[in-house]
DNA sequence: AAAGGACTTGACGTTGACGTAAACGGGTGT
DNA sequence: ACACCCGTTTACGTCAACGTCAAGTCCTTT
């Protein structure tokens, strides 16, 4: 039983993702996106895999990842696909990426609760302007 | 009693955060550092102040922010300097920031429980390769 | 058939965050 | 006096991540 999937054009998948067809080709440009090309007709269009693909893609970005980076952690995701040779090789720099977050996750939340003071203060202070 | 201040040049500021002179003249020439010059001499020399404020913008950096983001936030903790008359719009500012941060976080934990997941069916499969 | 609209591939322009080189000045050791 | 080092300003170069044309193709609609 064969899914018929969903498959949408450039202009489509830009404004579901509110970006624009440009950024879009330069991801498949970058190696990021591999849509299908229509048979024998020059047009690009994309299916759940690549839809999948586009959101870990900026939400990388919307996290500060270079799209270099991003696109070494989407490998990891498909790294089945490969040989699977240098299966250690891609654990090994998952461990790295995994230790990379935390940290990151660390400094947010250390920078979170700093702002997070100053508000506070500031809160007081004005509480006690509007009291008087 | 006056303190006296370790005032140091830029480029053993440079040295001391591994980064190069240019990029201090570049953040000072964006607003995010304001050095003083020593008399009749044309001299930056950076004090506690600005070394706090340029691990502020670096880790900043490492988290994905624009150098306008970051004079954003830290225009937040010198609010105290500034006529204070508009307290409520930092305020407002602050509790958005603070909620962008949180969801960054979130976004970020999401992400590394993902790689985490995969990372773990790997190790699970190469144990398995390695048994046999 | 002619027009219109969506898609294609170049190719050049732009912005942020610096790198790098040129040309100058002030203090310091020899 | 001269070289040397550290600093300064000014200016152009660079790279990533797109924006913005230009020119052509394909399909549909009138």
């Amino acid at each position: 039983m064969v899914v018929e999937q969903p498959l949408v054009s450039i202009s489509n998948l830009a404004e579901e993702f509110l970006i624009t067809p440009r950024t879009i080709r330069y991801y498949e440009e970058m190696g990021l996106l591999t849509p299908v090309h229509h048979e024998k007709m020059s047009q690009r269009l994309y299916g759940a895999r690549e839809r999948a693909r586009l959101k870990l893609i900026l939400r990388g970005k919307r996290l500060g990842f270079s799209l270099s980076e991003i696109k070494e952690m989407i490998n990891l995701y498909d790294i089945d696909r490969t040989e699977g040779l240098q299966l250690e090789r891609a654990v090994a720099y998952g461990e790295k990426r995994l230790q990379e977050l935390e940290e990151k996750i660390q400094e947010l939340t250390l920078l979170k609760a700093e702002l997070l003071d100053y508000h506070q203060q500031f809160t007081e202070l004005m509480k006690k302007c509007t009291e008087e």
